[in-house]
DNA sequence: ACATTAATACCAG
DNA sequence: CTGGTATTAATGT
């Protein structure tokens, strides 16, 4: 067993204001889990008997609805916790975790989340604020859906994951892992044929590049447009 | 070279 | 305009 070392954590968001001896002591209790692309981290419904931080890579968060139906949540970026179901008083997950893109995660056991959290305050305090947002993201959310067309949704998501993950190059922002159309109709509540339909109109206008698995942002601004609905309205 | 899976084209409601 | 099926294109083995 190698021995983890703190700087693993420090100056990520959960960890924020925390000093070595408590890292230290935090990441006893830690496993490193290395996941391939398309692995379940865990399932919806299991009973939640660990909670993880994403060191590298990334996972979708996916709701399955009684009929087989699946919506994608959120997407988890690299320094995020996930799975954390025993903070909200939960013990079993309420969706399933799956790697976007081949994953290196640290792993607790669950039992430990009481403790740590009332030796840490800051570490409490941190990822309470983490579950403010992301409460307020999915509100947001909510709202989109149920307001917004789709090429706004869509322009949304699209925005969305160039700005939570894009990675510049010559062409424009690259969302840097493989995101299917299926993905993004997942995300917007909408159809791949949709999705693929607004893609290439974008493409033709030179907004977006898109081949597959991946999008490149390159009129980021034009894709504002058509997220407020100032844009390609036609009749 | 073949099988698998994603993207687009095509067609129907 | 949306949703389903077929065809084509890309990718992994």
């Amino acid at each position: 067993m190698s021995r983890l070392d703190p700087s693993l954590l420090a100056g990520l968001p959960p960890f924020m204001g925390m000093d070595q001896p408590a890292l230290e002591h935090i990441l006893e209790g830690a496993k490193p889990l290395r996941q391939p692309k398309n692995a379940h981290v865990f399932r919806q419904g299991e009973e939640a008997h660990s909670f993880y931080l994403l060191l590298d890579g990334y996972v979708r968060v996916v709701k399955l609805a009684p009929d087989g139906e699946q919506v994608i949540v959120r997407f988890i970026a690299s320094g995020e916790l996930l799975g954390i179901a025993k903070a909200i008083g939960r013990d079993s997950y309420p969706a399933n975790a799956v790697a976007a893109a081949d994953c290196v995660l640290l792993a607790w056991p669950s039992h430990l989340w009481e403790s740590i959290v009332s030796a840490h305050p800051g570490f409490a305090t941190n990822t309470y604020a983490m579950l403010g947002e992301r409460l307020l993201e999915t509100q947001d959310k909510v709202v989109e859906l149920a307001t917004e067309r789709v090429e706004q949704r869509v322009a949304n998501a699209v925005l969305k994951l160039a700005n939570q993950s894009g990675r510049k190059t010559e062409e424009g922002t690259l969302i840097d892992f493989p995101i299917s159309r299926q993905d993004i109709s997942e995300m917007t509540g909408t159809t791949l044929h949709t999705v693929s339909r607004l893609l290439s109109g974008w493409e033709h206008a030179g907004w977006v590049k898109s081949s597959r698995q991946k999008v490149t942002l390159m009129e980021g601004h034009k894709l504002v447009m058509v997220a407020s609905g100032q844009a390609g309205r036609k009749s």
